[in-house]
DNA sequence: TGTTAAATAATAGTATTACTATCATTTATA
DNA sequence: TATAAATGATAGTAATACTATTATTTAACA
C-alpha cells in the first residue's frame, strides 16, 4: 500500500489548542483561512472576529479551538517546522556523504516555499510569508519561558538540533555547531524578509537567493571540499 | 575644549515623533520611564495609559509626544542603532587594518550591553533587552514598506551597510558583504535572545557569548589570518 | 425513527485598548 | 503682567479580546 503524503498528519503539541483543528471541518477551515487572513492583513491586524466573519462562522466557535490568536500563530508556526522537518528527513534520508546531506538539509530550511498541495486546505505558500513576516512573534513575549516550558517549541528546537547533528557530522570539531544551525534557520527568514523590503542591505534578490548564500557560507565555515 | 559624550544628541528620524522627545523634561520622561516599561511587562502589555501612570501624567500627554506605542519603539530601536553607530565610529576609527577593524565592529554591535552612564535618562542596559526581544517587531508590520520610504530605518541600514564596507575592505572579492552584515546583526540579537531563552539550541551562553561565536564565523568566512 | 448529546451559531455583555476632543490649569516668555 | 504654550483632567468612541448564556443545527445511537 502506498503512503501518500496526504495521509501524513503534522502533530502539534496538543497544549497549544483546546480542540485539534485537524478533527472537524470547521477547525481545518480556521486553520485554512486564518492562513490567508494573517498572510493578507498581518497579524497585528488579525482577529478572530475578523475570521469569523471570512468563513461565515462565529467567533465564539473559533475561541473553542484556539485560546487566543497567538495561540492560532504557535500552532502555524509549529505546523510549519513539523512540515519542514518532514521534508529535511524525506530530501537528506538518502544521501550518505555528510557534507552533501547537510548542504541538502540547508537547502530544505532556507528555500522559498513553491507551491505544494500535499495539504489540501493548507496554503502553504501563504504560510511560509507568515513565518517570514511574522513568527518570531510567537517566541517574542513576555511568556516565551513558560510556554518553552510547556513544549511550544519542541518542533522548531527539534529540526535546529537535526541541522546541529549533520554540521557535527561534517566537522565534529566545529565548536559552534548549534548557534551555527540555529543562526541559519532564523538568518533565512530574515534575508527572505531583507530581499522583499530591505533590498539595499542584503545580496538575496530574485536571481541569488538565501540558499545560495548559506550554501556558500556553509562551505567556508566547515571548510568543505569537492563542492558540487 | 574637551567633546564631552554628554553634550551628543542622537538624532532620530523627526517623522518618528510628532514632538522632540529630547527638547523637553516631559519628553525625556516618556523616553526614560518608556524604556523601563516595556522591558518591565513586554511590548505587548505596554500602554500610555500605564506610561501616564508611571510617569504621573496624562496619557493625552504622551500621545502629543508619539502618534502610537508603535512609534515609540521605533525611536527607540533607532536610537539605539544611532548609539551603536556612534560607538562603532568610535572604537574603529583609530584601527588601520581592515580585519582588525572589521572584527572590532562586530565586537562592539554584538556585545551585550554594561552600564553606561553617557546618557542620564536612558538606560542603556534596558535598552539593549529591549532591542533583542521587542525590535524585530518595529519592522514586521505590513506598513514596513510605506515606514521605510519614509526613513524610518536609515540609521539601521546605514549600520548594516558600515559593516559592509569593512567586510569589503578586508575582501574586496566576497560576494556577499550585505548578507553577511545584516545577518551578523540581527543574528547577534536572535543568539542572545536563545541564550537568554532557548540555551538547547545554542552555544552562546555566560563564558561564551555572541561576540565570540561571530568573530570565529567572521575569521573562517573571511579567510582572516593573523588572528590576534 | 425518535431521542439525546455534541457542536455550532447567535446574542449579549465586560474590561481594556487605542485613540480623539475639549477644556482647565500650570508654566514659561515677552 | 499679559499671553502663549505646554500639560493635565475628563469624557467619549470604536474596536479588541474576550466570557457567558441560550438557541439551533447536526450527528450518533438505540
Amino acid at each position: 500500500m502506498k503512503y501518500l503524503l496526504q495521509d501524513l498528519k503534522i502533530s502539534v503539541n496538543d497544549k497549544v489548542y483546546l480542540k485539534d483543528p485537524e478533527s472537524t471541518e470547521l477547525g481545518r477551515r480556521i486553520v485554512e483561512n486564518g492562513i490567508l487572513l494573517i498572510h493578507e492583513i498581518g497579524f497585528e491586524n488579525f482577529t478572530f472576529k475578523k475570521l469569523g466573519e471570512k468563513i461565515k462562522s462565529n467567533e465564539s466557535s473559533i475561541y473553542r479551538y484556539f485560546e487566543n490568536k497567538h495561540k492560532l500563530l504557535v500552532y502555524l508556526t509549529s505546523w510549519y517546522w513539523g512540515w519542514k522537518e518532514y521534508q529535511l528527513v524525506f530530501a537528506t534520508n538518502s544521501i550518505t556523504d555528510p557534507s552533501q546531506k547537510l548542504l541538502k538539509a540547508i537547502e530544505v530550511v532556507t528555500e522559498t516555499v513553491k507551491k505544494d498541495d500535499s495539504f489540501s486546505h493548507i496554503n502553504e505558500v501563504a504560510l511560509n510569508q507568515i513565518i517570514i513576516n511574522e513568527s518570531s512573534k510567537s517566541f517574542l513575549t513576555k511568556e516565551v519561558d513558560d510556554e518553552n516550558r510547556e513544549g511550544y517549541f519542541l518542533v522548531y528546537k527539534r529540526l535546529v538540533h537535526r541541522i546541529k547533528e549533520m554540521v557535527l557530522n561534517v566537522q565534529p570539531s566545529y565548536p559552534y555547531p548549534g548557534s551555527l544551525a540555529s543562526m541559519i534557520i532564523e538568518g533565512a527568514l530574515h534575508q527572505h524578509f531583507l530581499k522583499d523590503h530591505f533590498t539595499s542591505i542584503t545580496d538575496c534578490n530574485k536571481k541569488v537567493m538565501p540558499p545560495v548564500y548559506f550554501r556558500h557560507l556553509i562551505i567556508s565555515v566547515l571548510n568543505i571540499k569537492d563542492n558540487v
